[in-house]
DNA sequence: AGAAGCGTCTGATCCAGATCAGTTTCCTGG
DNA sequence: CCAGGAAACTGATCTGGATCAGACGCTTCT
């Protein structure tokens, strides 16, 4: 039986798509595929965290989406058949389920509604984009890291007496990356967070201090 | 007999839609929706060129898309019938083409290929706000000045003897919330290029001296 | 013609965050 | 147990672009 966690965009109300789905445990660090591949499948994760990143003309490094359990990954690439210009790398180990382009066009032929889950995943995926992109233009570097949090926590997040408590397997630098930053100053905005006493880190979990749910949050990144 | 300029994601070759459309000039400054609106229609860009922008909690103001002639707007928001979360106005005088969602899932029951037309054009929205985000958060004001062009001309490029000409209807201002910076900054951005014989401004267009095709001004903006 | 208003331009100053240069953990393997 | 290597931290300095302040056009209205 397919289970698939909660998401936009996702394929599990549709019997017939779960016959067609490969699993595969890919471990931390692992590539998915790499900036210009042209591959001939897309795929859910189920479990772990991976990090979608491009690498630009000059060598610099951008983390430009994050993938968390239940998000879908490839299928534009894959519908049109272009070149990835991306990469995807697992950030902590990760369970995937696979899809053949081959079986999808095969099956969007009898469900029509599969190309309506993939219009809702990707319209997800403009506004955080969008979100992150006017976040990176316009406001300063605490800012940027609670929308980061947001994002996490919207989707992973637990409450907890102290605060909302979520994964955060992540190194500064690709922290760094994801905001428009450098691990430097990551690290010094952890640190004077941390000395404020709105943050606290365990392993690799990070709690908001005094956050009790979403809505508190969203206001903080939003501001 | 209805004639859509050339674009990713438009639905001119299928027929039966023309019908349903609805044609409507808006005077340049007017306003298509509002930040908020929950509206029943999604429309194409026939002629002009539009600006989509967001005004984030603390007042700022970004503009985080271009709406040129070809291009679809509005349908992720209409398909999911959540309320619009940007404004979209005129930057010059706009010639569009309506689609009223009712008639869209009508149509589409009959024509599945229409969702894989929505999602092409999606898949570009993606692909060209990456691009932006990647440069906001890694380049610096020149280049990100570059990246403009590049996107205007991909769609609406000449090339004169001079260089690559193209339409440029926007204020200072305007140009500095597309890339997140200051009208001032962005002055002087202008000043320093046309004096270093890079750029000429005529009315509302602009060349890009020595730039003879695409293909130069790409490396141009992707370095 | 004059006034008022907006957008462009220019100069002076300031500052968030980059850059450079270490030092200090914290692993991991021998 | 120690050596070596990567990541995290910290401090000092530098700079691109923001911010502030004003001057100069160019329209539009009276």
């Amino acid at each position: 039986m397919l289970i698939l966690p909660e998401s936009h965009g996702d394929f599990r109300r549709l019997s017939g798509v779960q016959d067609h789905l490969k699993f595969e445990v890919l471990p931390q660090g692992s590539v998915f595929f790499d900036q210009g591949d042209t591959l001939k499948f897309f795929f859910f994760v189920r479990r772990g965290i991976a990090k979608v990143s491009r690498i630009s003309g000059d060598g610099h490094q951008m983390i430009t989406e994050l993938l968390l359990p239940g998000d879908l990954c490839g299928a534009l690439c894959a519908l049109d058949r272009c070149p990835y210009p991306v990469s995807a790398t697992a950030v902590t180990e990760v369970e995937i389920a696979k899809l053949e382009t081959g079986a999808f066009h095969q099956l969007a032929e009898k469900f029509p509604e599969l190309h309506r889950c993939s219009l809702e995943g990707c319209g997800t995926k403009v506004r955080q984009q969008r979100s992150m992109m006017t976040s990176i233009a316009m406001e300063r570097i605490p800012h940027r890291l609670w929308k980061v949090f947001l994002v996490i926590a919207e989707r992973m997040g637990e409450p907890t007496p102290a605060g909302l408590r979520i994964p955060f397997p992540f190194s500064r630098q690709e922290v760094a990356e994801m905001i428009g930053a450098t691990n430097e100053t990551v690290t010094r905005a952890f640190t004077q967070m941390k000395k404020a006493g709105e943050l606290q880190e365990t392993g690799s979990y990070v709690t908001m201090l005094g956050i009790k749910d979403l809505e508190e949050l969203d206001a903080l990144a939003d501001s």
